[in-house]
DNA sequence: TTTCGTTATTCCCTGTTGTATATTACGCCT
DNA sequence: AGGCGTAATATACAACAGGGAATAACGAAA
């Protein structure tokens, strides 16, 4: 990687620690993760990837590239575009596009208590015996 | 990055669905990930870093550095080694080591569960309400 | 018709990461 | 003393992901 101030990884501030990354796979890789998702919200936010791009600090590129990657491997696209027209043009999520925040947000929440379970159980009790988390 | 045919990679195989990346962070960055702790088990199995690293198609020199990385955030090496002697040298898991290996196959293998239960959960429940899961 | 801002697409360049290679230090062994 | 296989280290090289810039297409509005 080439940036590491990026929007991905500027959350990460705390270690020592227990951390991860989750996304969900497509048929041809990454489908839904952490930067996708903020970058549909952001769609959502200004209605054009330009915009949105650049309030990530993401080139419009590779905002583009994602859109392309999210919309190839969803069953019905989760970003409309149209260019031309009033304003230029614009892009917008679509009501698959607000499933899909849904569900990556509910992924995510659910990982960062997995997160903070595992620190309790396993940050302490590294001596002989480790006890199983009950699932 | 330039290879993906490494062992790190070549275990994500089934798309679609959720997947994930765990690891433990020290102060500089990574302390303990997946291929960390391989590369421990293969030292510990060939007792030398070069068989270790050949047996992973990595190169020394990278290995070495992951060595090199977790030994210096530890609070006691986890990795002993030496050089010049009989069969000139040698790479040895300390007793801090496999503690590591223990404290992060128990953190991968939670995680694991958690996947499960996520897909369990959420893969079929995109519809408009989603059931939280009891934790 | 011209203007405008966006989508869509292409090309070049750079920083990063890891490989490959070479070299030195080391200490037990014959 | 010399050989041996390893750790440790430095240098050069290759691949690639992503950034930046440039360009064309587009369609509503002035």
């Amino acid at each position: 990687m080439h940036k590491k101030n990026t929007l991905l990884f500027k959350r990460k501030v705390s270690p020592p620690g227990f951390c991860g990354r989750i996304w969900i796979d497509g048929e041809k890789g990454t489908f839904l993760g952490y930067g996708r998702i903020v970058l549909l919200e952001r769609i959502r936010e200004y209605g054009s990837i330009t915009k949105a791009a650049k309030s990530m600090e993401m080139s419009y590129r590779h905002a583009w590239e994602l859109v392309d990657s999210m919309n190839r491997q969803a069953q019905k696209p989760l970003v409309g575009a149209s260019t031309g027209g009033k304003g230029g043009g614009g892009a917008h999520v679509t009501e698959d596009g607000e499933k899909a925040i849904k569900l990556f947000w509910q992924f995510y929440a659910d990982f960062q208590d997995f997160l903070r379970q595992e620190k309790q159980n396993l940050m302490f009790s590294n001596k002989n015996q480790q006890r199983r988390r009950k699932v």
